[in-house]
RNA sequence: GGAGGACGCCGGGCCGUCGCGGCGCGCAAGCGUCGAGGAACGUCCGGGCUCCAUCGGGCAAGGUGCAGGAUAACGUCCUGUCGGGGCAACUCGAAGGAAAGUGCCACAGAAACAUACCGCCGGGGGCUUCGACAAGCUCAGCCUGACAAAGGCUCAGCCUGACGAGAUCACGGUAAGGGUGAAAUCGUGCGGUAAGAGCGCACGGCGUUCCGCGGAGACACGGGCGCGGGUAAACCCCACCUGGAGCAAGACCGCUCGCCCUUCGACAAGCCCAGGAUGACUGGGUUCGUCGAACCGCCGGCCCGGCGGAACGAGCAAUGUCGCACCGAGGUCGGUCGUGAGGCCGGCCCCAGAGAGAUGACGGCCACGGCUUCUUCGGAAGCUUGGACAGAAUCCGGCGUACAGGCGUCCUCCGCGC
RNA sequence: AAGGACGUAGCGGAGCUUGGUCACCGCGCUCCCCUCGGGCGGGAGAGAUCGCAGGUUCGAAUCCUGUCGUCCUUG
């Protein structure tokens, strides 16, 4: 088991979006709700970011740079990556970066 | 050595650490095991499977289109035929029918489908001109005669006749020539003819539902017969094929709601009520059955025809279990039959999978590529942020498309050497 | 999973049914006139691989096949 749960359903989306903080980088837009009992991770990549391949890599290697952190304690939060087009191309170091860059901005 | 053709294949490998999904074991921690592709892609075809319909006929709609074969099936594949391309290996082709009918063929051209503008030819009609001829009349000249009559000769004019030529008019014949066009009635030559024409002949081309021969067949060869365009990826005709939906199919379970079980007549039976006498019988009512009619519904393109009058229909879902992760048109190895696509037999293997959906990060070594340096030209050392296209969601067979780099086999042509 | 529409000049559209002058319209663009100058107005002009690749035809934006892209519908 992964330390966080995943955000599945469409209205959670919607919430976090538009309730929680919004952190942009020039590659990740990240937005930060509070939530309970659990830290829940979305992860957003749309169709324009590239094909299937890309997508699925970079949502990988998002959750993979994820491990690193404790999601698994509190305090309880809800949280959505969205990628933007560029991202795919990202080496994995510079992608962890912009990840960091947005944790440091939402302690 | 160079140029080219065909077919098949790989899509880095090994090891380790952390992390993820399924399954198995375990009380648990955890352990074991498996874990994307040749295209998983596009969704262009064909099937398996599931539900609905299913008795037949007709029409419509769509698709396919050389032959034989392979296959579960196909619009796929194989072998061949014909036609186009290539010196060749080889390759490409939606490759039935244009004398069933309809439509269209711009511009140009006489004319684009059944015609004839110019031209050529024939026999005619009238016209007038010309030519030579004949007859007649008139005038003139000359000769004989006598300055007469008469006769003869020459020239001119008029008129008539028949002939030839010319132009013209309509009729008929013709399709060689003109010149346009993508395309003009099969091409060239000779004969032939009034002029011409496949009208005849020779060679060639095309068609053929005729005959012979070869072949399983497409078709080929020989003969006979025929020779008025093109377009069917225009309508169409012919032959063949196709029931409809789709795994969000669908099955089971849960909750809620809606709606329906018709009317009339005949017959037969039962029951009830009234009259009659408690019986026979008569009248009424009702239930079930059969038949007929109406109405309604179904038959999922329509009609004929058929079936039915009972169950169904809709919603609620963060949806439970199954379908569903597979013993399968399965993979792989070998044998065997076949030119081949493939078939058959045997051994071995079990090989992703679901809850919106599991593969990522890092390190080491090797192989390949690139760069630099050295070199005894064999190679060696170092560096490397170089490695495509691309991600399963019901499963198969094809097709099409994308793809860094690389490997193997066979064949053709050209050059050189032996 | 199933089905549908579109792609034409810088932009927005027509032409495709029934093939025939390499294609029309509006806005925009360039030049000229008008004005002191600009706008408006008037005149002239340029600008097109008809998404791409094949095929059918004498001839293709139009017909056929394949392919690429964009958008939409149903559950």
């Amino acid at each position: 088991m992964r330390a966080y749960d995943s955000l599945r359903r469409r209205g959670d989306f919607a919430r976090v979006t538009r309730r929680g903080k919004r952190y942009a980088g020039s590659y990740l837009t990240c937005f930060v709700a509070d939530g309970r009992r659990q830290t829940r991770v979305g992860i957003t990549v749309g169709g324009a970011v590239g094909g299937a391949v890309v997508r699925n890599r970079l949502r990988r290697r998002i959750k993979a740079i994820l491990d690193r952190y404790p999601l698994g304690a509190p305090p309880w939060r809800d949280i959505v990556f969205i990628a933007r087009p560029g991202a795919g191309e990202l080496r994995f170091d510079e992608l962890a970066a912009e990840v960091a860059r947005a944790f440091r901005a939402a302690p």
